[in-house]
DNA sequence: GCCAGCATGTAAGGAGTTACATGATTGA
DNA sequence: TCAATCATGTAACTCCTTACATGCTGGC
């Protein structure tokens, strides 16, 4: 279990609400670790009553009062030694293939639909990765000299584009598989 | 949800019991889906009920009596339903890339003891490629025609193989930079 | 005699998803 | 005025993980 420690994280960086949380969420962080607001709402409380973190309410005028929430001294400590523990192996979840060995098992026309899924799908990892691209010329300028936070984040960035040429590639790899079938 | 799918495919290509499935699901399976058999069994029981497979009980002298489970119709056409649906954007969960990020928050000692921890993990992929690369040789001969099924298995095979290279380059990438932190 | 493998389960608890709910402001 | 965005939640349910449980056989 990590949504404590993948906020401890977007914390330090720049300290936040429930809703900003969620927003990096669906963009930066997504990219590494999923969550909804619901889920975050409820680790946030948790949280703060274990003293991990303090949130300071924060009148906005017109717009709602927020709660920003700064990481303490023991959510620092929480977050060192989780550090130091061995990573876990992923749960592997890729629903695609799954389908593209279930081909096997189908007729013509449930192969057609999947090449077309199976396009549809790419499309969507084009975009991903000319958002990631466009990202990184953004936030990671060649000339800037960037400080340890922002070469750490760019180097997990890179990780994202170099999953994203891979699936590219595989994709490919896929479609002309799929498109071969029965000959 | 679509552990039910899996089980669907593994059973197509191959019935099989609870047991079996399990360890399928260890090795081959596991590529792209995880699960274990207690999942695995409450799912197997509710498909069961469902009329997707059907169950043989098969005795086998010495050893425990097993249940041998394959699809009937009413599963293929779940199954080939299914295979319509659109594909799930994934949800991603990398436990590395919330601890890379992190590493801007603590000290020294947690930057070494993640170097190593990175190194290890190395490791483990290591091995997963080259596991991968001994059962591509053994089930796909270059030289051997395909049938249909197995040139599915071996495209998501390479899938596989494809993702553990570019993750063996993201690292040492990770690796030069974290080692070159704080200069 | 002991361990690994075969074979199938229960139970408890934590995590995640989906749906629903509220109420304000800002810009088109 | 209508939709989008900001901001925070509850409730119900499903899913997944972890721990525990049983009992047999074959090989070292």
């Amino acid at each position: 279990m990590a949504l404590e420690h993948a906020i401890l994280v977007s914390l330090l960086e720049q300290p936040g609400s429930g809703y900003e949380l969620a927003r990096r969420f669906e963009r930066s962080i997504g990219r590494f670790w999923t969550a909804t607001h619901q889920q975050i709402y409820r680790v946030l409380r948790r949280m703060e009553a274990d003293g991990w973190i303090i949130a300071e309410e924060v009148d906005q005028g017109g717009r709602p009062d927020k709660r920003s929430y700064s990481v303490v001294g023991t959510g620092r400590e929480v977050l060192a030694a989780w550090l130091r523990d061995p990573v876990q192996p992923e749960a592997v979840r890729h629903e695609l293939a799954v389908k593209i060995r279930g081909a096997a098992f189908t007729d013509d026309a449930g192969r057609t639909a999947l090449v077309a899924e199976v396009e549809r799908y790419r499309a969507t990892h084009e975009a991903t990765l000319a958002r990631y691209l466009t990202g990184e010329v953004r936030d990671f300028p060649a000339a800037a000299p960037l400080d340890d936070q922002h070469r750490l984040q760019h180097v997990v960035l890179r990780g994202g584009i170099a999953y994203e040429r891979m699936v590219l590639a595989w994709l490919d790899d896929v479609l002309d598989t799929l498109r071969g079938l029965g000959r």
